[in-house]
RNA sequence: GCUCCCAUCGUCUAGUGGCCUAGGACACAGCCCUCUCAAGGCUGGUACACGAGUUCGAAUCUCGUUGGGAGCGCCA
């Protein structure tokens, strides 16, 4: 039997990283064994639901590279189907019109929770069947009223439900419409889905799921509930850490493959490994090995795996990243050997896409002027002449390496019997603006001689105008 | 209140009865490397929530306590 998995988000807010992190699983987990993964939106709630929402995790799912094999499906267009189902369980005598009105529901609920119980439906609409013309009504499910469902569940192990419990759960509003618990049982059963991969505040709503499941005739799918990702304060995720669109993080220079890299360690781990591919995760991914507690978001963390895919990826991945983050500081350059170049040499000091683009600014635009102190401690009188023998050499340098640049700084600064850091931090001050940048050698190669010479002559006008 | 879930360094985790004076990673501090910044290497501190029990032996098994979380809608 094929594995199918599925993600079923409510478009009623943004995608974040803790719907990320159970997509991911439900993705991994399928294509660890070669199965299907299914994008269902669950936009049955028209009054919450919005068109740009959906378009959000769309957006979110295809930059992280979770793409569907299936869907994705929209339960408003399955309204027909629910329907189907509910006339057929009326007929069937499995569910039943409750004429009940909300305010004596409400009155219920109040006693019974001031008696200490816990509140459910009492049933009173369950065995008096006939139809009572022109009073609104709901239908509910028939849950069996003894026995206990036993949830195996791929995470938790097995839980058990007392059917006593549980109630009669309202499957079509009074206006029709069929409600959420409801709608994923009819989606889970009539699109195969072998195994259910949810967040586990979910737990409590799957012995109602698998009586229905069962009333359908269906057999239920394996479940397996994901703890849950808590904000770095340890409280509920808030916008404050974390529950801000997946789209953001493309904004703040993340690479997709970071974020699923840190999502995936999030209540998961293979030995001591830390970093990973795509082609690992879902290798290594076994949801049996999923643990049940929730954890912390860590932002800190996220930033160190995002640098460390950045060191790991090719070139031409980060270009593209790079040029669309350069184009949000209004520099448009289409010079992919700059890109690439500029890719490799801050690859290994950047924590972001953005923090590349940013300090990096100077090989693609006139520098701004220079770094107060920097300027102050390296462009002073002393460094004039060891910047006009920088040009002079640079100037007759025949072949533009980086190795006979760093040649020419190691002469001059045996040629003054100054450190090499009198050489370097100067040139490194006039190039770049500042006294921080990759290796000077390599900086200045990729720079280019006319640039370099160019700067060199402007910091000169500055130290002696 | 009721039902269900959870509990190892600040954080993510390893650990499934002896390899544990509890390992790795992030963060932090120091040192090395060094033309700056990084990257890298080395070193350091900090954890089995608590209490009983089972056992020759418990982070690991059982029970309880405490603490946290979720659900209890004509929301999803």
């Amino acid at each position: 039997m094929t594995v199918r998995t599925r993600f079923a988000p409510s478009p009623t807010g943004m995608l974040h990283i803790g719907g990320v992190r159970t997509a991911l699983f439900s993705w991994l987990y399928a294509k660890h064994h070669g199965g299907t993964f299914i994008l269902r939106v669950e936009d049955t709630d028209r009054e919450r639901s919005t068109d740009e929402a959906t378009q959000v995790i769309l957006d979110g799912m295809q930059w992280l590279g979770l793409t569907a094999d299936e869907g994705p499906y929209y339960q408003t267009r399955r309204m027909d189907r629910y329907r189907e189902v509910i006339e057929q369980w009326l007929a069937e005598g499995k569910a039943y019109r409750c004429y009940c009105t909300k305010e004596h529901l409400d009155e219920l609920r109040a006693r019974q929770m001031a008696a200490k119980q816990n509140p459910r439906y009492d049933g009173r609409c369950r065995e008096c069947a006939e139809h009572r013309e022109g009073v609104p009504y709901v239908v509910r499910f028939k849950n069996p009223l003894d026995g206990s469902v036993v949830v195996d569940d791929q995470v938790h192990g097995p839980v058990v439900f007392e059917n006593t419990q549980l109630d009669d759960l309202i499957i079509a509003r009074s206006d029709g419409t069929p409600t959420y618990n409801f709608c994923v049982v009819v989606d889970d059963s009539d699109m195969a889905i072998t195994h259910v991969v949810r967040g586990d505040d979910h737990l409590n709503n799957t012995p109602r799921q698998i009586n229905m499941l069962r009333a359908l005739g269906a057999t239920p799918p394996v479940y397996a509930h994901l703890p849950m990702i808590l904000g770095a304060d340890g409280a509920k995720l808030s916008k404050r850490h974390g529950a801000v669109s997946v789209l953001q993080y493309q904004e703040e220079g993340y690479l997709p493959s970071a974020l699923l890299n840190y999502l995936v360690r999030l209540g998961w781990s293979y030995g001591d490994q830390e970093v990973f591919t795509l082609g690992e995760m879902i290798q290594y991914f076994d949801i049996k090995d999923v643990n049940k507690s929730a954890s912390a978001f860590n932002p800190e963390k996220l930033l160190w795996l995002n640098q460390q895919h950045i060191m790991n990826a090719p070139a031409s991945v980060l270009a593209v990243g790079l040029r669309e983050q350069l184009a949000s500081l209004d520099v448009h350059t289409e010079d992919q050997v700059m890109l690439e170049g500029v890719a490799n040499i801050l690859r290994e000091r950047a924590k972001t896409l953005k923090e590349m683009a940013q300090t990096g600014l100077y090989f693609f635009r006139e520098i701004d002027g220079y770094e107060e102190k920097s300027a102050k401690k390296n462009l002073t009188a002393e460094a004039l002449p060891i910047l006009q023998a920088l040009i002079q050499s640079l100037q007759a340098l025949p072949e533009w390496k980086a190795v006979a640049i760093h040649d020419v700084i190691t002469a001059i600064s045996t040629q003054f019997a100054v450190g090499m850091g009198k050489v370097a931090q100067p040139l490194r001050v006039a190039v770049c603006g500042s006294g921080v940048s990759p290796p000077i050698d390599t900086t200045v190669e990729l720079l280019g001689r006319v640039v370099t010479l160019a700067r060199l002559q402007r910091a000169q006008a500055f130290i002696a105008p």
